[in-house]
RNA sequence: GCGACCGUGGCGGAAUUGGCAGACGCGCCAGCCUUAGGAGCUGGUGGGGCAACCCGUGGGGGUUCGAGUCCCUCCGGUCGCACCA
């Protein structure tokens, strides 16, 4: 800081921004009416979770530019609902709370105080009076309820799965926290395990779940990323005969290329395999099936692509050339897809062709190529070697094929999803209980919603084990129950829900905190809800989004709420990497904002990150730079003084009247546009237009002291209060621009001859076109250019341009 | 392999969507003020050239009066999915 001595006090945003927090605590400033809103604006941003590590730069970076956001709308006259939470439950702590030894009932708390501290330092304009915790009683027993939904609407089952197991973890994994075989918390290699376990149908509700992305306004990212995580296909289920066995069949999205399949393969697991065995490849089958069941899912998913498979033996009628085809089994056919079992067109699918060159299988071309070698892929062609179909193209054709077989009884159209059902238990200590009893007369049964919650006991040894039951079956006050129905011995269930279950409803919650009888109270809920804009990082665009988007689904299904998407408006935020990478414990790169904020201050720090570069792309941390932001928020604080002094303000001046128009103009659609950098950039502008025209008025510094508020609240605040106002400057209004004073005066337009630049003409706005080229011909510089030739064309583009072709 | 995105000064990034490339900021250079400068102020700062001018948005080609922006192609990078039939 400077030492040389000033008429006005020093910027210190220390004590300027204790001060500030402390009064919007005591005004209820960030509260607003939640029973009355005149203009209603739920800003939601995702929760957190709650690390021992603390808030790092990542979260700082999103909560301030949803932040900015909720508080430019509050400037637009809107009742802005800023609420914030914890996503406290789930593996993550539980790990944690193992490490260091910890029970995470005590560690979770310490947690969030923590948090809570560092998100009211940065200046949030949170109402706190709505704060949540997924892993408060009073929260999850809404969880439970809503499981209870699901299980009373036949949309949760249990069945016995294959499903990803971490050895290290020693829990299941969604098929969505599995990254390339790996465990997406620990990076430890996924097995297969045989466990029962509880599903939700997500599945079917794919259809639904695409279909409304159309109607949704989303970074398309996201977007496109849900898409092909739903993984829509279309085309049709072939059924091939055997003689005197199954029928087997399979899906195809192909079934133009039928005539080229020249043998059937079955996932290894597939449960006809047993019948369609000859004897004499008894010993190589079963060899080959425990093979792969002792390969783990790295080995079969990820591992090298060479094919393997063995020869059952036995053979299959192709439906449509009713040639006898080899029926394989081999590993790349996965189970879990389709029908568990595919026809094999060597010729024109890139994974067939290699195994069918492997094991010396026939390859049929059925499609011509133009001379390109096999495997041919491509659906732009016409058939060949298919019988009366030859020469129809690949689209046309396969619809006719489909239709003749259907005639048959031997085919059938059919949509195909990658999306799976929704595994939600988890054989682990740290969420909500599952609330079902396991009676032996009864079977599973509902804990009656009375009896919810089902809390979480409180327990010394919750340390998983290798056996995949839950550490809570060790309880055994808590395990044995009397069956709800019957009244006889029963037992709970011991899992633990998803984590994901938690945050699918959490904004459902927020307007409705204080209620203990209900998840969420109807007028709250139709008054808030649906979200009205939902800021967030792409790395949930799969999981979190689409989760949240089902169970509304089910809830508007149900009756319970009014709307079934509930974030209609959703933008992605970037990323902030530290030297190029992500930041991460394991890099040891993660910046924490605590010491910048100390030594800069929180608005300089929330504008600094925000100037870094585009919100919605992210960018790299680095510290250089944070001293610009400081000096552009010195001199508006010096600004702001001198508009005090009498007679320092030296009246209007008819380009900084134009430059305070534009800004406005410029500042608000980038703010509306989450463009906060180039609003940043369009400010300080506006500051050094003032600056060099010597210009400090009252009425030229308020409208900028209200466009930096959302930037630098608490800074704002005290320029407001200091310029004599009595109110807090969020109680005021976003200043408006004047159009015709924005564009007033001349401007400067570019003469270009033949597409180069050679001139510039400073005209009055609006010229005609004729007056323009009248004074363009006149210049100097351009008559240079022109020299008597003719001008064959000119191009006029008005307040912009001029361009002589000769 | 499939899908999405990106490539602009020393650095982060702008460019009203086809119309003056490099706004704004960092850094750097020079000057002023200072005992001093890691403070402040003033000016400069894409490359080449004394200049007139020329060249410049990853490379090459195209469309256009005009291309960072549109099209084709190649190179490089980021992210997501991935033996999904």
């Amino acid at each position: 800081m400077s030492d040389v001595p000033t008429h006005h006090p020093l910027y210190d945003p220390a004590a300027l921004e204790a001060k500030w927090q402390a009064r919007w605590s005591e005004r209820r400033t960030n509260e607003p009416e939640l029973d009355r809103p005149a203009r209603p604006f739920y800003n939601l941003m995702m929760f957190p979770y709650p690390s021992a590590e603390g808030l790092h730069v990542g979260n700082m970076f999103a909560f301030t530019g949803a932040d900015i956001y909720g508080r430019f709308k509050r400037l637009q006259g809107y009742d802005v609902f800023e609420p914030m939470g914890f996503d406290a439950f789930g593996i993550h702590s539980e790990n944690y709370a193992l490490s260091i030894g910890t029970n995470p009932a005590q560690l979770i708390p310490k947690n969030i105080a923590n948090f809570r501290r560092q998100l009211k330092r940065f200046g949030g304009m949170f109402d706190w009076r709505h704060e949540l915790s997924t892993t408060d009683p009073a929260y999850y027993k809404w969880t439970q309820w809503l499981f209870l939904q699901l299980f009373h609407a036949g949309l949760a089952y249990k069945k016995r799965a294959a499903v990803n197991w971490c050895p290290k973890d020693k829990t299941v994994l969604a098929n969505e926290q599995v990254i390339n075989g790996r465990c997406e918390r620990c990076d430890t290699p996924v097995e297969q395990r045989f466990l029962d376990q509880w599903f939700f149908r997500i599945t079917d509700f794919a259809q639904r779940l695409l279909d409304n992305l159309d109607k949704l306004d989303w970074s398309s990212s996201t977007v496109a990323l849900q898409r092909n995580w739903i993984g829509r296909s279309e085309g049709a289920e072939l059924v091939f005969e055997t003689p005197g066995g199954p029928k087997i069949t399979v899906f195809t999205t192909r079934p133009d290329t039928v005539f080229g399949a020249t043998y059937l393969v079955l996932a290894p697991e597939h449960p006809l395999v047993t019948d369609l065995i000859a004897v004499e490849q008894r010993a190589a089958v079963k060899g080959y099936q425990r093979e792969v069941q002792a390969k783990d899912v790295v080995a079969r998913r990820v591992g090298d692509k060479t094919k393997t498979g063995v020869f059952l033996g036995s053979y299959a009628r192709n439906p449509a050339t009713g040639e006898s085809i080899p029926i394989w089994i081999a590993d790349y056919v996965l189970m879990e897809y389709g029908t568990g079992a595919i026809m094999a067109v060597p010729a024109h699918d890139k994974r067939d062709f290699e195994f069918a060159t492997q094991f010396e299988l026939p390859i049929r071309q059925v499609v011509k190529t133009d001379g390109e070698p096999l495997p041919s892929v491509s659906e732009e062609g016409t058939l060949m070697n298919s019988g009366a179909f030859d020469g129809a193209t690949c689209r046309e054709g396969g619809r006719k094929i489909v239709a003749w077989l259907a005639q048959r009884g031997t085919a059938t159209p059919r949509v195909q999803y990658r999306l799976h059902d929704w595994c939600i238990s988890r054989q682990r200590y740290w969420g909500p209980p599952i609330p079902i009893i396991y009676c032996e007369r009864c079977g599973p049964v509902a804990v009656p919603e009375k009896d919810l919650p089902v809390e979480l006991p409180f327990i010394e040894d919750f340390r998983p084990d290798d056996t995949g039951i839950s550490p809570l079956a060790r309880h055994k006050e808590w395990y044995f129950v009397k069956c709800p129905d019957c009244g006889d011995q029963g037992r709970r269930e011991t899992d633990v829900s998803d984590t994901f279950l938690d945050s699918a409803w959490y904004h459902l919650r927020y307007p409705s905190t204080e209620f203990a009888d209900r998840p969420f109270d109807p007028a709250r809920t139709k008054t808030w809800l649906p979200v009205s804009t939902y800021i967030g990082g792409n790395e949930h665009a799969v999981l979190h989004l689409l989760y949240s988007r089902f169970v509304s689904m089910v809830l508007k299904d149900l009756g319970h709420i009014h709307f079934e998407e509930p974030f209609p408006k959703l933008r992605a935020h970037g990323l902030i990497v530290k030297d190029g990478s992500k930041m991460s414990k394991s890099r040891g790169n993660v910046v924490v904002p605590d010491a910048y904020i100390q030594q800069w201050g929180a608005d300089t720090f929330r504008m600094y990150l925000m100037f870094l570069g585009p919100f919605q792309e992210g960018g790299d941390f680095r510290e250089t730079g944070i001293v610009g932001i400081r000096r552009f928020l010195d001199k508006v604080w010096t600004l702001a003084h001198e508009a005090l002094t009498p007679g320092a303000s030296p009246g209007k001046s008819e380009s900084v009247e134009r430059k305070l128009h534009q800004t406005i103009r410029k500042v608000g659609a980038d703010t509306e546009s989450l463009n906060y950098n180039t609003a940043i950039a369009a400010m300080m502008e506006y500051v050094n237009e003032l600056r060099e025209q010597g210009a400090r008025s009252k009425e030229q510094v308020e409208p900028l002291v209200i466009m930096v508020a959302p930037y630098a609240p608490h800074f704002a605040e005290e320029l407001w209060e200091l310029l004599g106002h009595k109110r807090s400057v969020f109680e005021e209004q976003w200043p408006r621009h004047d159009e015709g004073l924005a564009a007033a005066g001349d401007v400067e337009i570019a003469v270009q001859v033949n597409g180069k630049l050679r001139s510039r003409l400073t005209v009055p706005r609006g010229m005609p076109q004729d007056d323009v080229v009248a004074r363009v011909l006149a210049d100097e510089a351009v008559k240079k250019f022109v020299d008597g030739q003719k001008v064959k064309k000119v191009i006029y583009v008005q307040d912009r341009l001029v361009n002589l072709v000769v």
